[in-house]
DNA sequence: TATTGTTATACTCTATAACTATA
DNA sequence: TATAGTTATAGAGTATAACAATA
């Protein structure tokens, strides 16, 4: 089946035949699939009224398990963003009372992100929604495909750095 | 070699033993490798004075052949974005004069968005370094390797659909 | 001096709504 | 009525800079 990108990849050979634009084919569909995949895991998401940065924050204090507390600066690397970019991700659900921050008592400058009852409760209850939005979209692979898939994504992130 | 998704794997295990985290395993790449490439691509757009979005209608145009003219209901449709967006972008590129709008002989409501020689110009040299680059992130994988990722790939995005 | 964390601010890209003009 | 295109506006998420406080 003939996909937009094999559309893209005959206009190119028509119109500069003599570059090779193979890598096109490999790096236009991922970025596709990327668009893709995003958008069904934002419309989960919606449901639960969560975005990818909330549920990112969350989904980070839960499974850092018991007594899911964390500090913002950990926020931070673990989801590769600004400290202040993390700041404003608490303040939103702060305000919402699904994370609250509280001293850290080891260490007079910090701070601990701590998840409420609230936040947790949700949490919990979007997580098998996610996972199963996430298996639907894979669905489509066999199992060995799936580990080569993970596989050849994770050797590009490698030399990508 | 494990990654930060296996130690994510590894943490939802310990918390969340009952769930199957399983399809983490290929949509956290995903992610994580069209993160890694898009930040790749953008420095060499950006050596050039571009960004994704720019290069994207400028690339369309040269692709599109003489007499390089597209009307922008055309350029939304291929980008998957508003025609205001498309204005938008259009608006920005015409203000360095790389593109210029004329009417549609064809078409008394349209436009045509031309390509000028400085955006030829500027275009036919980012092209063949961008491929490059592309080249450079998936020279790690075979060539078989890569057209069996470029085909899971492309079946995850037919079957979000 | 370096690190933690916050706010103020600005930037990028986008979509929605409102509008003009032509098919 | 529907389509093409634009601008005004607002929204999301982010980073940089400036700042306060502690290590």
């Amino acid at each position: 089946m003939a996909d937009q990108l094999d559309r893209i990849l005959q206009q190119w050979h028509v119109e500069k035949p003599e570059l090779d634009v193979s890598p096109m084919a490999v790096i236009g569909r991922l970025s596709r699939a990327a668009m893709a995949v995003e958008s069904r895991l934002a419309a989960t998401f919606a449901r639960h009224g969560l975005d990818a940065p909330s549920f990112d924050v969350l989904a980070t204090l839960l499974r850092s398990g018991a007594p899911y507390r964390i500090a913002p600066v950990k926020l931070a690397r673990e989801a590769m963003i600004s400290t202040s970019a993390v700041a404003q991700r608490l303040n939103k659900l702060e305000s919402r009372g699904l994370v609250k921050r509280e001293a850290n008592p080891g260490d007079g400058r910090g701070t601990l992100v701590a998840l409420t009852d609230a936040g947790r409760e949700l949490i919990e209850t979007t997580l098998p929604d996610h996972l199963e939005t996430e298996h639907a979209i894979i669905a489509t692979l066999s199992v060995e495909e799936q580990a080569n898939l993970a596989m050849f994504l994770q050797r590009i992130t490698e030399s990508s750095r």
